[in-house]
DNA sequence: GTCTATTTGACAACATATTGTCATTTATGG
DNA sequence: CCATAAATGACAATATGTTGTCAAATAGAC
């Protein structure tokens, strides 16, 4: 026989398991949005990161919650590619910085395009309230998951 | 210049931003929560599976929203390592059941006994009220999205 | 300035998961 | 029954991401 949770342990796991699953088929929309465009999740991330801000790819993976190792991979097929391109960076001369090239910009605006239609149509079923509050939520959980070390063996 | 996003579409946005970003962190807790059992997320997902009835590694994919072959790895090496059996099964001569042996029930039953510990901590920091109305947020966002196909390029 | 710790990119090994293909088995329509 | 369609496991290739290690570059302590 196994736990021991209580009702608000149960409330928890049904909303991680909930975002758990959303998290899924958010992942496949966003692949869906960044494949007319020859894209995939990763590299609309790691192109949008850029877009941003001049960045290297350990800035990158931090931002974006990546190791760098896995975010350099990405960025090297980008390059190779031709839509970003590694400058010269004035402050460090190993860690260059990662900058959209002009066919790296009009696929990200290609991608974001497209991407706010889906947003929108979605965002239109939603009481803006009730989604302003799960947001909220959301993040309190994100800052609580992250402090909140899981308890040891 | 790009979208063209309405203020509906923003707050899905950020909805659906924050909602992966927590989807990570929950991966990484459950990683945390299985690993003293020297299992992982995966392999956890695929003994509650089978732990709740015995299924083939197909319906198991379509249970866990992963493409059968996914599933079929994962299982693979659970046999191996003694937490499963494929059990015959009556109704389809190669779709083998997947069974928890003696020691994936007590592999289960510690991660989930772990599992409940984290769970009921989170779940004290939250509104119950909160909690559930996210979670129906959630789940509303997740069917909107399965329904909702990406416009085609 | 010098020594040390940290950061960074490069490289490799591995875990996870998807897509695609194939042969076998099962289900279905006639 | 039989022919065709669908489901299933096996296998391979690829994409994604982590962990670990190394050398070079930078930052910090003194």
């Amino acid at each position: 026989m196994s736990p021991d949770r209580t009702p608000a342990g149960d409330a928890f796991a049904a909303f991680a398991i909930s975002v758990l699953r959303l998290a899924g088929h958010l992942q496949t929309a966003g692949d869906a949005l960044a494949k007319p465009a020859g894209q995939t999740s990763a590299r609309w991330q790691v192109l949008a990161a850029a877009d941003h801000a001049p960045m290297s790819v350990a800035e990158a993976g931090r931002a974006l919650g990546m190791t760098r190792q896995g975010v350099q991979r990405v960025a090297d097929l980008l390059e190779k590619d031709g839509l970003i391109l590694y400058a010269e960076n004035p402050a460090h001369q190993r860690a260059k910085l990662m900058v959209l090239t002009d066919a790296g910009k009009s696929t990200l605006e290609a991608i974001k395009s497209r991407q706010a239609v889906w947003a929108n149509v979605l965002g239109e079923l939603f009481d803006k309230k009730h989604l302003q509050q799960a947001t909220e939520t959301v993040i309190t959980a994100l800052q609580a998951v992250e402090k909140q070390s899981v308890p040891d063996d």
